[in-house]
DNA sequence: TTTTCAAATGAACATTTGTTCAGTTAATGT
DNA sequence: ACATTAACTGAACAAATGTTCATTTGAAAA
């Protein structure tokens, strides 16, 4: 049976993606079957690819699509001010956009290994780009007094690390509300590059 | 018994378990077979299971081992002093512990999801303990007045993640060595906690 | 030398994998 | 009413999966 209702292409691709997105980030790309996916959606697995190429595309959407959204989110975020004022846009902007977005970060760090070279280096490139974003100011906070920093770029590393596990243990609902986290984890990156 | 003591099983057993640690951190626990690690080690995919029960074990006993052995390597280190002398000791503890072991340290961190309900069980027990022993230290210098901190729970994880996320990036004979890099997250830790 | 047996082979197993595609269904356009 | 066609099914495919096991191998023990 066939299309029941309306047209669905713009229903079922959406959730496609959604279902590969969460399960994928649940049990691992590799872990995961087109199978699976499709019964997700409802739906055998050879309709999957009216809407991917492959299933090796369903992952490298995933991460790209995250990568763009995360560079296009940062644009609207002011930046120009102060090291100070742009250190703290630039951390809670951070925390913010990852947050609502557990799975799409649990995918982007743990499943860049199943990526096709290709598709791998494109997303590196990404991302080296973002990290750099930061080293920047804190180079910038370095060079004019206001920040203690040894290394920028290895700091940038080190706080974009533990600022991205949030939502690997952050729950809504849970001991403490987001805007006391965002709080906490600015209070440390604030500390920890005082002068 | 009838064997003599240099026989093969002292020789492919530890190379069976060598070959899982190195594929399974390169390509991840579901992405790599049983015929990958024997072709690794130099046999047969049936030749394993005189070494394993099954490709479960494999994971779990790395994961196990890892922490057996973090625990283990923990009580050598003295925590009794005040705060300041527990916190640095357990820091450089922490960075020296995980950086010579990237394989396991990755695999404990990405392939949980893929441990057995019941393994997986045992180990994040293991991992909050360890977690709490920095708490702990944490939680007593807020007291003492010592440190500067919110919430020593929410610290303790954002510190691990920190510091665990260094053997990802950390290459030897690469910039900075591995002395330098110890001193410049004692310094990000020293003063993210820094009344 | 013959015996013994740990260690490894290699074939076989039942499933599962990603992917393709000819055919079916039903909503839409005419 | 008919024709069209997007959307999906369901079967098929070769390849790969974890695991088992009867068989072979070769070095040590007798």
């Amino acid at each position: 049976m066939a299309r029941k209702q309306g047209s669905h292409s713009d229903i079922t691709g959406p959730k496609v993606r959604e279902a590969a997105l969460k399960l994928i980030a649940q049990h691992g790309y590799a872990a995961v079957s087109m199978r699976q996916i499709a019964a997700e959606v409802g739906v055998q697995a050879g309709a999957l690819y009216n809407y991917t190429a492959d299933k090796q595309s369903l992952l490298f959407d995933i991460v790209l699509d995250h990568m763009v959204d995360l560079v296009e989110a940062l644009k609207d975020v002011d930046l120009s001010g102060p090291p100070w004022a742009a250190l703290e846009a630039f951390i809670r902007f951070h925390i913010l956009f990852h947050v609502p977005r557990v799975e799409q970060v649990f995918i982007s760090y743990m499943e860049l290994r199943n990526l096709d070279p290709d598709n791998f280096a494109v997303i590196e490139g990404r991302r080296r780009d973002y990290e750099q974003i930061l080293a920047g100011i804190l180079k910038a906070g370095k060079e004019s007094g206001d920040f203690m920093i040894t290394d920028p770029r290895i700091t940038s590393i080190a706080l974009i690390g533990m600022l991205t596990a949030i939502p690997q243990w952050y729950r809504e609902g849970g001991r403490l509300p987001l805007s006391e986290i965002e709080e906490i984890y600015w209070g440390i990156v604030r500390r920890s590059v005082t002068a």
